[in-house]
DNA sequence: CAATGAGTGCTAATTTTTTAGCACTCTGCT
DNA sequence: AGCAGAGTGCTAAAAAATTAGCACTCATTG
């Protein structure tokens, strides 16, 4: 089912799933608030429904509207962005794109969480043999 | 002069850049061969001169052909698509995307990177104060 | 029991992307 | 010199994305 990846999602389309992923979920009021350059209440209805129609987000009922959900989990969306990330940019090597990580956020890291990515490193040190 | 960041590019032209960004560079030829469901030829062409008109690409001579090459150094890139993706799918949190990113790529690590790893964590510890 | 407000569905127009095609240049070869 | 091959520039057509607008439903409220 080779889910055709955010590759082939137009630039409203994805400005828009990302920021579903980003809330979590939301209502079109929501995205279009969200939206730069936002355009007009029924162009981002009528996005929404698109995206549904294609399988991306699927709806639920709460009172008088609807919120949009996406249809892969946070987790699986992640894992494929990540993935396309360490391609486009890092040439697949996880060390670089952790380095490029922890360089950009470097002064907001706390001790602790430090901690915590070496433990995580440990942890995959164990788990990996 | 707000680097309207990939948001804005479309499809055909965010797959553009990103066969640019993993190669470094590349021919018109070459873009089109890793484009998905390729078009053709002056298509392409026409496409990487819309780029280089909008600012993102701009190219060299070789020989008889163009080589394109990105604007914006891979560097600066890779950062603000970093900071991008933390934001829709990591709540910006750091250590959440270094927990993701060594989960996919666990089983592709070797010790010694592991090592090198916690190195970077070592010195951002040090240089964080 | 209208009238108003907040939703949605749908359609058609507009705008932008995306594409193909043709004309031109330059190089190498016969 | 003439031809073929590999490039490029440019333009207009086709396709897709994006948008606005109108009709409808359902509560709420004065």
């Amino acid at each position: 089912m080779a889910r055709r990846s955010h590759t082939h999602l137009s630039r409203r389309e994805r400005q828009i799933m990302d920021i579903i992923y980003q809330r979590g979920q939301a209502t079109a009021a929501e995205v279009m608030e969200n939206l730069p350059s936002p355009p007009g209440y029924s162009a981002v209805r009528a996005m929404l429904r698109l995206l549904e129609e294609k399988g991306y987000l699927k709806h639920q009922q709460d009172g008088p509207r609807y919120i949009y959900l996406p249809t892969l989990s946070r987790e699986k969306a992640r894992q494929s962005a990540l993935k396309q990330m360490l391609q486009t940019f890092f040439d697949g090597s996880t060390e670089e794109a952790v380095a490029a990580l922890l360089d950009i956020s470097r002064s907001r890291l706390t001790d602790e969480e430090l901690d915590r990515l070496s433990q995580l490193i440990e942890e995959a040190r164990k788990e990996g043999r």
